[in-house]
DNA sequence: TAGATTGTTAATCGATTAACAATC
DNA sequence: TAGATTGTTAATCGATTAACAATC
């Protein structure tokens, strides 16, 4: 029954729990207290059985005939994604894209720290986003290790991409974000996501040239 | 067999395209002709048997005992996405995020146009981002129905992103990507991809905190 | 020809959904 | 209590994978 540790999730599950968590901090901002699947559902464009499927893996959070608690339910998800501390990150790149991430206020809002920005361009080097100072990326493996830091956004060109993954995984990060146009490989044990946005505007540009065949992705 | 026009795709068969069509362009430059399932699932980690399921559904590509040409198949895959042909899109929200969008040279390489950038910031708007001068909002509606743009990219704060989707909506937008943290509503006929870069973090986090449970995402 | 690798089928696996008893 | 909505089961649906005959 339920919320046994040792389920394995389906990563489809994990998925949706950040986009439910984004739909719940919006509804509290509104000043609501108890939602429903269905409009939860309503809201995310997720069937609301699948809703209550995906929560039943961590536990029963919800009372029936009443809804989700929004600030419980809130506070359960962030501690599943493991949100509900802070976790520091260190940004590789500082051009335009790294400097855009850096200066998000979506990051500290939801738990994530800048803790060092780096870039191997001479002219960056020194130079400040926000308060941060950028470094040499020749001090990234030693900062990382030195302070533990678990999270690696790699913002740099594409075939500097791959080198900056390696020097990440050798000094011990966790889990790496990819905005690079080329995908990287990781050691064994660390987390990896690749993510550019050009693929996605390509993946969503092949409903364009379909009149009927329209998706929400 | 196989190619039938009127074959419903699977979602996760077009989220894979964009993929191949990355590594295949990597390796065109690398000077490679032909490639194998077996070798493309290696680099995109995507099981060969899967790979050529997922062409089969277009047409047969390959040669039995050589391999796929690479030129032919990524002009294939170009082709079936639409990304033969340039497509012109409008950006929304020229900070930091938007500036980075902008000027992002993937964009061009992949047959992505900036047609025009707007901002409802007065100090913004008049200025220029590389050779595109920022417009006012207020101008979105008229230009995109004037030009027939179907791409959309909005990057604004999250409480102003689905007053933009909306005004994209009703001025003829087909395809919207989304990189506010607020989710937003698209009407009927419109393709939406929410895609926040939080939201991938938090994705992600979950595999931090459980030592075995590490993913490639 | 022999070796390699595709295209395709059939089997497996897992995820989604509908339905409803439990219960607030 | 009656109405609402959850948690959970069982049925459906679709996607992934293994296997192999076709064939370059």
């Amino acid at each position: 029954m339920s919320a046994s540790e040792t389920d394995r999730i389906p990563e489809g599950v994990i998925e949706r729990l950040p986009t439910y968590l984004s739909v719940l901090i919006q509804l509290r901002q509104e000043g609501s207290y108890t939602v429903s699947s269905a409009t939860l559902g309503e809201m995310t464009e997720v069937n609301p059985a699948q809703i209550r499927r995906d929560l039943t893996h961590f536990g029963s959070f919800g009372k029936r005939g009443v809804g989700y608690e929004i600030t419980m339910l809130t506070d359960k998800i962030q501690h599943i994604l493991g949100s509900d501390h802070t976790h520091r990150l260190v940004l590789v790149g500082a051009g335009h894209l790294g400097s855009a991430i850096a200066s998000y206020s979506g990051l500290r809002a939801r738990g994530f720290l800048v803790s060092a920005i780096f870039d191997n361009d001479p002219q960056k080097v020194g130079g400040r986003i926000g308060d941060i100072i950028v470094r040499d990326t020749c001090e990234l493996g030693r900062v990382v290790a030195e302070q533990s830091i678990a999270v690696g956004v790699i913002a740099v060109p594409p075939k500097a991409a791959q080198e900056v993954a390696n020097i990440m995984c050798e000094s011990g990060i966790r889990v790496i974000l990819n905005y690079s146009a080329n995908l990287v490989k990781v050691c064994e044990g660390v987390t990896l996501h690749n993510t550019d946005p050009v693929r996605e505007l390509l993946h969503t540009l092949y409903y364009l040239s379909r009149a009927e065949g329209v998706a929400r992705v």
